[in-house]
DNA sequence: AAGGCTCGCAACCGCTCGATT
DNA sequence: AAATCGAGCGGTTGCGAGCCT
């Protein structure tokens, strides 16, 4: 018969045992980049058995990796119909205005950009669009960056999308059938709920459509910008109120030849 | 040429939620 | 009802590539 003790001393070792077992996989766990071995078995092992259950998968599979390290390699790597290269003008616009809908749900703004990853769009804002509200002296979720992006870059995309198709176009439809988003003849129609809807108009003092106006400033001074609202599209009730930038922040700048945040082009709406 | 810096992206982490036991 | 587990989400980190000085 067993003592108290001894008991006592086999559970410890059964315990210890198990930690250490544990110990021993937490430690066989392999973590970081994936090599194509592992992408080859992660592949193989969903085209026989399907998704899901990817803890089980994990271990199932040879792969020594958590089932969560393998769920988010297949979701935005592997999975046949991942999208990959830069996000087209029309995607950039659904996001921005998605993203004025529902604030940082990506996976929920993702279901409407097929091929695209929530991990993918979460990195575009945070790199792309949080840039320029660095850039601009705002925080990316304050109002006075909203309406700068209501205002100015919204139409800018708007125009890209333009200049690569004459007739109406439907841009994107949600999974739901619901909304889409309709690009007409100088204007954009976002959604069945008339969310948002854009009408481009002439600058008084520029051939370019904008509705964006700056004040004057000195190079290398602080400057202030407002919008016209007048000029402005419908959607924003919202009175924008100016921001501070410093000259320095735009020109020069590495983003002045990008496609969508064009901030030279900006400076041309001075008054 | 080389060292430092910045940027973008892939991957990880912690948390929450819903289903199951 | 409580515990456990799987899945998903959003925030954060680390690293490699390219750029700058």
């Amino acid at each position: 018969m067993k003592t108290e003790s001894s008991c006592n001393n086999t559970n410890n070792e059964i315990q210890t045992d198990h930690k250490n077992h544990h110990q021993q996989e937490e430690q066989e766990l392999r973590r970081g980049p994936w090599t194509l071995e592992e992408d080859t078995l992660l592949i193989h092992y969903v085209a026989c058995h399907g998704e899901g259950r990817w803890n089980l998968l994990a271990k199932s599979a040879g792969l020594k990796r958590t089932g969560k390290s393998c769920r988010l390699r297949w979701l935005n790597y592997l999975k046949p119909d991942i999208k990959r290269g830069n996000l087209s003008p029309q995607e950039q616009l659904l996001i921005l205005e998605l993203h004025s809908k529902w604030g940082n749900r990506w996976s929920k703004i993702a279901a409407h950009l097929p091929g695209r990853t929530d991990n993918e769009i979460k990195n575009y804002w945070r790199t792309r669009v949080q840039k320029q509200a660095r850039q601009l002296n705002m925080e990316s979720n304050s109002q006075s960056f909203i309406d700068a992006i209501r205002c100015f870059y919204m139409p800018r995309l708007v125009e890209k999308i333009e200049q690569n198709s004459s007739d109406d176009e439907i841009i994107s439809v949600s999974p739901d059938n619901q909304s889409q988003i309709i690009l007409s003849n100088n204007s954009i129609l976002v959604d069945s709920n008339a969310s948002l809807s854009y009408q481009h108009q002439q600058h008084p003092t520029s051939s370019k459509s904008s509705p964006l106006v700056l004040d004057d400033h000195e190079p290398g001074h602080s400057c202030a910008y407002d919008v016209d609202m007048s000029a402005s599209m419908p959607l924003s009730d919202v009175p924008f109120d100016g921001c501070h930038v410093e000259r320095n922040d735009w020109i020069g700048n590495d983003m002045a030849g990008d496609t969508m945040w064009d901030l030279d082009e900006l400076w041309q709406f001075r008054k």
